[in-house]
DNA sequence: TCCTGTTCCATACAGACTGTATGTTAGAAG
DNA sequence: CTTCTAACATACAGTCTGTATGGAACAGGA
């Protein structure tokens, strides 16, 4: 996709500009598609942001579909990084049993999925613009892994008591995403916020070994 | 909408055919949107499909996408109505404590959304074409209202531990979403069923006064 | 009964948008 | 210097949505 390239040349000018247009053209894709949606968002909104023409947007995406995989690939991708460093801070800076620490993990997941753009395009949007196989491929790619290791350790380490890892993983982060949303447009924030994590406290009781 | 009818007039044939059209709109659409989604979904298709002509839908609806929320209304309706019904079934068939009588209301419930049309129309294309306020307004006045009530009284009864409802609602409601197209999606659907249910035992647990 | 107004729907049209086909330029390769 | 190709820009065709226009059928009042 990003060119053959038979000889490797020292990333010529040319190539570092062709990169350019294509991050261009992904990252006005990004704002529109998280501001209007994606229907709503035509090419020539999205060309005219990156100051190139539909010529260069067909040049580097098949479909403007394409283009949006592109780009909730990148959401997708930014809240996975946010999450590993979270966790490793976390890891590192708090103490306690791994039980606690899993719970508070999942408090701060809920947290980072706090961002306009990420609930738009890759909660909202998503499902409906691609299909499920393409997005859950996606999700599958960069964002269930972290949490299925997570829960995987949980449940090697005796934190929670053992479970199918698949409907798991989904079901939580179903769950985290729904609260996030719920979150967000709330009218008070601050107390919605607090409500959504006693739930999630609550219902991670029920996964926890101690009462088993 | 229907007609401000300032004298009541028996029920016309005229009127009678007025609405058979637009029933066969509503039944076009489902069936076409739940195959096909919406926007891949033209008007045309529709009402070939409904034997009418493009007039006819665009007198009875403002736009396609009010046509797609009558048609996530009738959705929705047709699901309250399947719980209601199973909830007064099995109210009276089965007996129990409030918390199991709970929790086996929640089975059915995963159960009751594994429909195709409910799963594409209301939880995949819902939220990206109507926007989540129109969305949220439809979910709530026909489906979250019996989920509220029911863990309302459930609170009430000390079935579960108090907790702020709005939050518990949807979280639970998405909760129950996503275990269904998870198993809807999945290969062995009897294996995932179990596992699914499984989970969603465990996580009710955590909402359970038992252990408080 | 005749006239009038309104409902209901069909048809024709205009605008917008997507995808493709064609043309052009600048850099890389030999 | 020549040639080839990637990287665009431009022009065009097809499709779809929404609207405006027109007509037919029915209801109601004089």
């Amino acid at each position: 996709m990003t060119a053959p390239r038979s000889r490797r040349s020292s990333r010529s000018r040319r190539a570092e500009h062709t990169a350019d247009t294509r991050r261009a053209l992904v990252r006005a894709a990004r704002t529109l598609f998280a501001e209007r949606g994606y229907t709503a968002t035509g090419t020539e909104d999205i060309v005219a942001a990156a100051q190139v023409t539909r010529g260069a947007l067909y040049h580097h995406f098949k479909d403007k579909a394409d283009l949006f995989r592109a780009v909730m690939g990148e959401c997708a991708q930014d809240m996975a990084e946010r999450l590993v460093e979270q966790e490793t801070a976390r890891a590192e800076s708090e103490s306690g049993d791994a039980w606690t620490l899993l719970r508070h993990g999942f408090q701060s997941f809920l947290d980072a999925c706090n961002d306009p753009d990420f609930q738009r395009i890759v909660l909202v949007e998503g499902p409906a613009v691609l299909g499920h196989s393409a997005w859950d491929a996606l999700v599958e790619e960069h964002g269930y892994v972290l949490l299925a290791e997570e829960l995987t350790r949980a449940i090697d380490e005796g934190s929670i008591s053992p479970m199918p890892i698949g409907p798991l993983t989904r079901m939580l982060a179903a769950l985290i995403s729904e609260a996030s949303l719920y979150i967000a447009r709330a009218e008070d924030h601050e107390t919605a916020r607090k409500e959504a994590g006693e739930v999630l406290e609550r219902l991670l009781t029920g996964l926890s070994r101690t009462d088993a």
